[in-house]
DNA sequence: TAAACAGTTGAACAATCATTCAACCGTTCA
DNA sequence: TGAACGGTTGAATGATTGTTCAACTGTTTA
């Protein structure tokens, strides 16, 4: 029944009945492929602890790596690990300055999406 | 000057010269612990391109698992497993009809930050 | 009642990823 | 110049997690 990737099969999902009607409007509408995969990949920096806390410090105040580490109590190599994710996703931006390096927010949206999701949990 | 939990140690950041002053400002600010780890966490969900897909799908019409599972080219077990983790996370909300059960969307915030997401990809 | 179908679930496997560790780079200053 | 410090990086490890598989529940219908 299930004949495997390669030629991606209708009968895949193994279903007898399905409003194929349905079913072919929402094919048409939904957004493209790429464009769902890059709003998962966005999401999946947001989805971890970590980096939440180091943007929502960013929020206040432009910081360098050890103000991080000390504030959030771990070392400078974690932190600057996580911040090379927040910096490839356009997240975060840096300037150095001496010795150290600060980093603050590289974008207004964020800002935004992270409210959004503060007054999401506050409904409860 | 921070002695947090148990035995956290200040020491753990390996750092000299902190600006203690600002990181001090700063700790004062943050949210709650429990807060950073709970949009960490409603993040992670939005986190999958399954799930972004699921969901854009469901900002359309209301579907089945079988509608899913045909959209999205999938197994109904792989889309139950996901479907469960929206139940669970009240983003999205089931009924039943006969030996169906629909799903669709439970709360409005969610689309607002999808939304917000999609504004912040298209600004490149 | 029993077959058929929609959907769920738990265990197992593979892939992804956060943190640690150790070695490294870049800048300052003595 | 070279020691000292802020920060980065790659490999290794342990934890998390998405999908598959097979067995299961619940509802309909013949």
């Amino acid at each position: 029944m299930t004949e495997e990737k390669t030629t991606i099969n209708d009968e895949e999902c193994e279903c007898e009945h399905v409003h194929s009607d349905v079913v072919e409007y929402v094919e048409n509408v939904l957004p493209d492929e790429e464009v769902l995969y890059e709003i998962a990949e966005l999401f999946k920096v947001f989805g971890d602890s970590t980096r939440t806390r180091i943007i929502s410090a960013l929020f206040e105040k432009e910081l360098c790596v050890c103000d991080i580490a000390d504030l959030l109590h771990m070392t400078k190599s974690a932190v600057s690990h996580q911040l090379r994710t927040l910096r490839q996703t356009k997240i975060v931006k840096s300037r150095r300055s001496g010795k150290e390096i600060f980093y603050s927010l590289d974008d207004e949206h964020i800002k935004k999406i992270y409210q959004m999701a503060l007054e999401h949990l506050k409904e409860d």
